[in-house]
DNA sequence: ACCTTATTGATAATAATTACTAATAAGAAT
DNA sequence: ATTCTTATTAGTAATTATTATCAATAAGGT
């Protein structure tokens, strides 16, 4: 059976604490609690809670993957500028699930691009 | 100015021949017309007609990245067993990309996930 | 045919992630 | 509490996907 571990524990602070982190976002996090922690061991942590479904695993073009500790239903922004992923505020579209042709649809997930509020007043423009 | 090549010619060909490919994939069809055409020269001129928006560039979670000759705004369906991505024939949601608090939203992305008809049955379920 | 330089092939380098393995430490059993 | 089993870890090596480097090649204008 599982078994409960304090780099479990940090690596899940993590993910309350930061924004939508990468997994090197949460090693140096984990880092200033438990300065042995392995950046594998991070890797391994994220990959089976996400495996589990206790967090979301977010891929994106041009950018490291993040994760999440929220996994219901929601969307993501992300920077194409400081790469930082947000959560868009836009409800799930539960109807987009329904089975369709050829496709047995479990899920669906989108996201937005662009610039966030930070970079666009930077860009000048 | 930009030169025609017969490198780029057989990529876009690839594109056109296969279905939202990989850029081995590209790789391995475009061996068999240009034997000598290098990995990391289908990866160039893949990333350059991507920058140029002549195609498209496609990033799936645990699927390496695909490319569209299609670059009109569609979505995709990916599926979890074979990997392989098709196109989705949902239209376009224009509204989507209107701006949005704090985020300027420039486009978005669709993925849609489950079982492509062949694995589905496969599962035998 | 010549010339300029965009493009290529080959290879090395990098980034991100996964796999391996002996050592460690949860937590159940004694 | 001590022992025992084995899940988990740290450290490292390996892998995968992709990008960078650079001398040699070849478009295509002159």
């Amino acid at each position: 059976m599982s078994r409960n571990t304090k780099q479990k524990t940090i690596v899940l602070e993590a993910l309350h604490k930061l924004n939508h982190p990468t997994a090197l976002e949460v090693y140096e996090y984990s880092k200033q609690v438990c300065p042995q922690i392995s950046l594998g061991t991070v890797y391994r942590i994220l990959g089976n809670f996400a495996l589990d479904e206790k967090i979301l695993h977010i891929k994106i073009a041009n950018n490291p993957d993040h994760y999440d500790y929220q996994t219901h239903g929601h969307y993501h922004f992300s920077c194409k500028k400081c790469l930082n992923v947000y959560d868009i505020d836009i409800p799930y579209m539960e109807n987009l699930n329904k089975p369709h042709k050829e496709c047995f649809i479990e899920d669906h997930s989108i996201l937005f691009n662009g610039l966030c509020a930070d970079c666009y007043q930077k860009e000048g423009k």
